[in-house]
RNA sequence: GGAGAGAUGGCCGAGCUGGUCGAAGGCGCUCGACUCGAAAUCGAGUAGGCCGUGAUGAGCGGUCUCGUGGGUUCGAAUCCCACUCUCUCCGCCA
């Protein structure tokens, strides 16, 4: 709020290269009045308490001050007044405040939307095939191992079933990225909720924005968890931590649940957007000062997923016009998929600076033992049924058959092969 | 789901017959003294938000915060109401 205040030309610039019509002069109108309001009764609170305390002197002296505790009990009604004026100036800010997107670091590029990313870097060449490839809803079905149909008659239109290698293919890609993780990148897994309440969702910066992107459950204030990003990155939500132990690295598998309003015949077919997909998650808490570097390294950590299985993929940088509301800057890894001809996203991998700690009050005590927020960052390390469909694609042989990438047939009991 | 107990500072734990209580005491931590160094001992300090002032720093002043929200009162950690959470016992359950 402060920041706003006295930048109202940093933000107005950033919410205009964000593509974004909002203005603050409203915000600064009502954060005038407030500030005038909080200081007429603070100053009255000020005299309550000196004569309240003078009362009780009195008292303890055995002196009676009635026409003091008459003129109090009308100070009190009139504070009582003017608090209500302010609560309702403090909500209107609170709404307008919580509205308002991140700031785009200097180094993303100016853009209008999607069109204007920049190609970072490319790794790996797409596959030339010497036959027709099949997309992998076509092979997943063909093998088995995949089954929309029963999965729109048991739930609905983007849920879906995994069957024999199918499912154990998706349990080996979770295990696989959750080992690679923890083992060589030092991430400390935690296993979280995938339901989380109001003030989480507010935290990471869903909420109250984004509330037609949730399943809400019904009745209740908790919300289905879009990634776990959420309950991971609200572990810390209103604490202030040991400087010491910065940065936090956590991996975290979760299911996820989006109700994708808007993308209505987008995707439509396969494993790409679907209401509820697995996902490991990449979470970091860590110093103001190495928050960009450490959004490198944590970029690098994902794209590792994708070299181990041998998946072609590229780096773009998202720009201004693209990226989300709550990052600073973002790094999409895209994946080669043959039945797109193209790359599709399969992680985002952002720095939020200290946007979401602010709104969730991760702090840390800094060398002089003063409380200061953190920077918070997370990616996808990767999405799994993203990977999953990547794999089927990308290694599918002539024969319809599809060879299991190296890494990932320990975790299938030395299987080679599907179909 | 039924019955009861409780929620206080980084932690433990007083206060709860309403009034200098943001809060005793202890532990922990920081700094200092002692020591060649350490331990022990002694001394000092040790929450956060917001507003004002100031340089968007330090400091100072004010205000709010003793689970959350409301109420009573001149005045509430202390009394009343609602909610949330935790613990114990019973029932049920993976």
């Amino acid at each position: 709020m402060k920041f706003v205040r006295n930048n109202p030309q940093v933000v107005q610039d950033a919410l205009l290269k964000r593509g974004s019509a909002v203005t603050l002069d409203e915000f600064l109108k009502l954060d005038q009045q407030r500030r005038e309001k909080l200081f007429l009764v603070e100053q009255m609170k000020n005299r309550r308490n000196l004569v309240s305390e003078e009362i009780g002197r009195l008292k303890k002296a055995g002196k009676d001050a009635p026409e003091m505790q008459l003129e109090m009990r009308e100070l009190s009604r009139q504070i009582k007044e003017i608090d209500e004026v302010y609560k309702d100036l403090e909500n209107k800010l609170q709404r307008i405040l919580l509205d308002i997107p991140n700031i785009p670091h200097e180094t993303v590029p100016v853009g209008q939307s999607e069109a204007d990313n920049q190609v970072v870097r490319t790794w790996g060449k797409p596959r030339e095939f010497d036959f027709t490839p099949k997309p992998h809803w076509d092979l997943g079905e063909a093998l088995d191992i995949l089954d929309f149909e029963r999965g729109g008659k048991v739930t609905g239109a983007r849920f879906t079933f995994y069957k024999g290698f199918g499912a154990s293919l998706e349990r080996a890609v979770i295990n696989f990225m959750l080992d690679l993780h923890t083992s060589q990148h030092n991430y400390v897994e935690v296993f979280p909720p995938f339901i989380v309440n109001r003030e989480s969702m507010i935290g990471t910066g869903q909420l109250p924005k984004f509330a037609e992107d949730m399943f809400k459950i019904e009745g209740q204030e908790y919300y289905l968890i879009p990634t776990a990003e959420v309950p991971v990155t609200n572990l810390y939500r209103n604490e202030i931590l040991d400087g010491a132990r910065l940065p936090i690295l956590h991996c975290a598998y979760s299911a996820c649940f989006r109700a994708e309003a808007g993308a209505a015949g987008r995707d439509t077919r396969g494993l790409i957007r679907l209401h509820q997909f697995n996902k490991v998650e990449l979470v970091k808490f860590c110093r103001p000062e190495d928050s960009y570097e450490e959004l490198e390294k944590l970029t690098w950590n994902a794209e590792r997923v994708l070299q181990i299985l041998g998946l072609p993929y590229r780096v773009v940088v998202l720009c201004t016009g693209d990226l989300g509301f709550s990052a600073a800057k973002t790094y999409d890894i895209e994946v080669w998929l043959p039945s797109y001809q193209g790359y599709k996203e399969i992680s985002s991998c952002s720095n939020f600076a200290d946007f979401q700690a602010r709104r969730a009050g991760i702090r840390f005590r800094n060398a002089r033992g003063k409380a200061e927020l953190v920077h918070t960052l997370n990616g996808s390390g990767l999405a799994v049924g993203r990977t999953v469909a990547a794999i089927l694609e990308n290694c599918q042989e002539s024969d319809g058959s599809v060879t299991v990438p190296e890494a990932l047939r320990p975790y299938l009991g030395g299987l080679a092969r599907i179909g």
